[in-house]
DNA sequence: CCCACTATGTGCGATTATCGCACTTTTCGC
DNA sequence: GCGAAAAGTGCGATAATCGCACATAGTGGG
């Protein structure tokens, strides 16, 4: 490759490692071949390294990630001091507005759920947990971040889509897409209804100073749980909230 | 290197990485050289590499992880179904025990939680969450998992600890270990008190079939909250059923 | 029952990426 | 402003990686 600073047969293991992200299930050897356009011989060796070093476990089928990747996650979590002190708030935060509560972040042109509270009136999970991707055009938290975030990665998302069509009121139109953004940033908050999940709506307020790595306080309701103002208002008051105890906290990070 | 299917620098790169799963802090790089025993240029190279990949970010004073990591763990947990299936199991018997209740798993010679629920009654938090690692011979998640492991693991366990005393309970003599390890093993549960953390106690019950990479369910509390038979008996009962369920959904995994 | 197709294992020579030393530049603490 | 630690970089030798090619095994359909 042309750059000497780059060490190309790590990034090519961490593109195997890559393709575990989206679909979980066990991948086979021609699998990871097809999705990640290597050499065949070379995903081979890539995969008995990563196993070797405990990063992929054999399974029936195939391979698939080991719990390694969680002490990894367990590493950057800690460092964010989430079991301490943000898991507190958020859990505090969701009795309160009994709804469910996360904290989240960009990973490249996605959003990342970095930790996530539900009331404990809440008997059915939605399934979204730590490191769940949500799409940053089409959610609140995403727009809320896309607000937080350079012009580029907006430019970046925009250009990237590969038509997603959530649902019927997903919009697509780049313009109005950038003014939902715009308004997210001059209101100090987001909301999306029926976007990318239909009966679904999510509120979104920034969390920490600017000019940092973006974080976002969410919440999520089913779809007319926002429309009364004064409730509305209530939930943007507690996120807030929240999300300055948390911001204090995060300090200089 | 020797082995012809190994791919050194890819095993460096994770070398890197695992820097810092433990001081989750910001690292230098030549905190990194140090504590990877690599070349310094080498060192900076893979960091590139782990930079541009979205792996690592640069921090105020060092390197520090990124949130890519926590993608890399949403797909281990979304191959579980921990969102949908393991969560409200869990938040089912933390809230019958009033206890947190975590899932663990080993990632070579430590235990690691891979999901947890506490009580809404619960004002503190432990500070243990997803990633957070704990030690296979002094904790009752540990032991159990130990028994569930072939005995190499054991054998690893005890060759490689590097005389760890965390309270003045912990018990060190390898022989009483290993009998402990046996008799959770037959008794089919585990309960530890007091040897990781004073005033702390843990029980644990070994998650689906035999053969299997080893899952525990565990709880803590204080140290005197399973004296009583008829209590512990309770804890056991509820526990055991909560692996069952989850055992049943895991299924071939 | 056999054949075609796909998955898998692996040897080996050419290539080229990596290593790690050495030198320079920058930053920081005192 | 000085010394020390940190950071950036060039380059040649080395050895690791690549990826083709050949060989083998398993699977499902005709």
């Amino acid at each position: 490759m042309s750059d000497r600073d780059f060490a190309a047969t790590l990034a090519k293991g961490l593109d195997v490692l890559a393709c575990f992200e989206q679909s979980a299930q066990n991948l086979t050897l021609p699998e990871i071949t097809r999705r990640s356009g290597l050499d065949r011989a070379v995903v081979r060796r890539l995969c008995l390294t990563l196993t070797r070093c405990g990063y992929l476990e054999e399974g029936e089928t195939g391979l698939r990630l080991a719990p390694r990747v969680l002490t990894l996650a367990g590493g950057y979590l800690g460092g964010l001091e989430v079991g301490r002190v943000v898991q507190p708030i958020l859990r505090h935060a969701a009795e309160e507005l009994d709804m469910e509560v996360a904290l989240a972040t960009r990973d490249r042109l996605q959003a990342v759920y970095v930790d996530r509270a539900a009331p404990a009136s809440a008997r059915v999970t939605l399934g979204f947990g730590i490191g769940s991707t949500l799409p940053l055009l089409h959610t609140a938290v995403g727009r809320m971040l896309l607000a937080r975030s350079g012009p580029e990665v907006l430019d970046a998302a925009l250009a990237a889509r590969p038509a997603p069509r959530y649902s019927e009121a997903t919009e697509t139109a780049p313009e109005r897409l950038r003014a939902a953004i715009e308004a997210a940033r001059e209101q100090g908050y987001c909301i999306a209804r029926d976007e990318f999940e239909l009966g679904a709506a999510g509120v979104a307020v920034p969390v920490g100073a600017l000019g940092q790595t973006p974080f976002v306080l969410a919440t999520t309701a089913s779809v007319n749980a926002f429309d009364d103002p004064a409730r509305l208002d209530r939930v943007l008051d507690i996120l807030r909230q929240s999300a300055l105890s948390i911001g204090r906290v995060r300090g200089g990070r």
